[in-house]
DNA sequence: TACTAAGTTGATTATTTTTGTCAACAATTA
DNA sequence: TAATTGTTGACAAAAATAATCAACTTAGTA
């Protein structure tokens, strides 16, 4: 039931997008060098939220990426799923149809369950909930994290 | 973030053993048969819950396996945390010291949310409770698949 | 006692997924 | 035109998962 790095490390870019939020074009090698992840690995990352149209980038000399939508309007829910797939615990809950016994499977029901019950907690927490929460921890000696 | 066959497999057999609660000591054969698992497998899956005390073991001809408590008294939590480890999606949620972030990371407080979440679903179900829902869901010519 | 049935354990292997790296490419700016 | 920056796809290393196999132990039974 892990979260693969491609979340953790998606999510933590796009946090590191909203602190930055409305600063411009933010360079990826600097996000990478923030959030402690290789840039060529980020740059895959990225791919897909550029394509979900969650972020804009800009090719070229000054260019670099930045958020499309308010930090407020974007929720973990659908971070978290575009970069991970569905959240599902089993491949059944999403269609009945991989395994033959969905029809009458007890335990189908629980996966769903937790499931929905994951998905609440992403839903309700925006970029911007989780900016404000990253900018009370940040001692001002660890600033070095997000600058 | 999904399920291993141990967990899933795991829970199918223990929910199989509600199921036949009662009926004295049933073969690993029969529970692989019936859930379609393979026997070499299934029995490295009983082994943990042999040790965890939840189920008994008998060896030798006539042996078999049953479960050491009521059903009812057997939470999925622990099953699924028996058989797949610590249910939470990174590792910094048990453990703050596999990343030297954790002190100020913010997006571990929702990983951190996110599990409490699932425990409180498996936490919220029982061996007998998935056994009700699966005797509800059972038409009679499916039968097979828990006789 | 010998034989068979059943669970136990450890070694090993195959497969899949994850986590990257690398290089060629495209676009933009100075 | 040269430098910078993001884009894409091919590839590979590493780890985790999902088994299989074989030797072993235990218990019942003829």
């Amino acid at each position: 039931m892990k979260l693969s790095t491609r979340g953790r490390y998606g999510v933590r870019a796009l946090l590191d997008l909203a602190l930055h939020q409305g600063e411009g074009l933010i360079l990826l090698k600097d996000i990478a060098r923030r959030q402690e992840v290789s840039l060529p690995y980020l740059e895959h990352l990225i791919t897909p939220l550029i394509a979900a149209g969650l972020v804009k980038s800009t090719r070229g000399a000054r260019g670099g990426v930045l958020l499309l939508k308010p930090p407020s309007e974007i929720k973990l829910s659908e971070v978290v799923q575009l970069l991970e797939g569905s959240i599902a615990p089993t491949d059944c809950v999403n269609n009945p149809d991989t395994c033959h016994r969905s029809d009458f499977c007890a335990t189908r029901d629980i996966w769903i369950d937790m499931k929905k019950a994951m998905i609440q907690v992403l839903d309700g927490m925006t970029l911007q909930d989780l900016a404000d929460r990253q900018r009370e921890k940040v001692q001002p000696e660890k600033e070095m994290y997000h600058i």
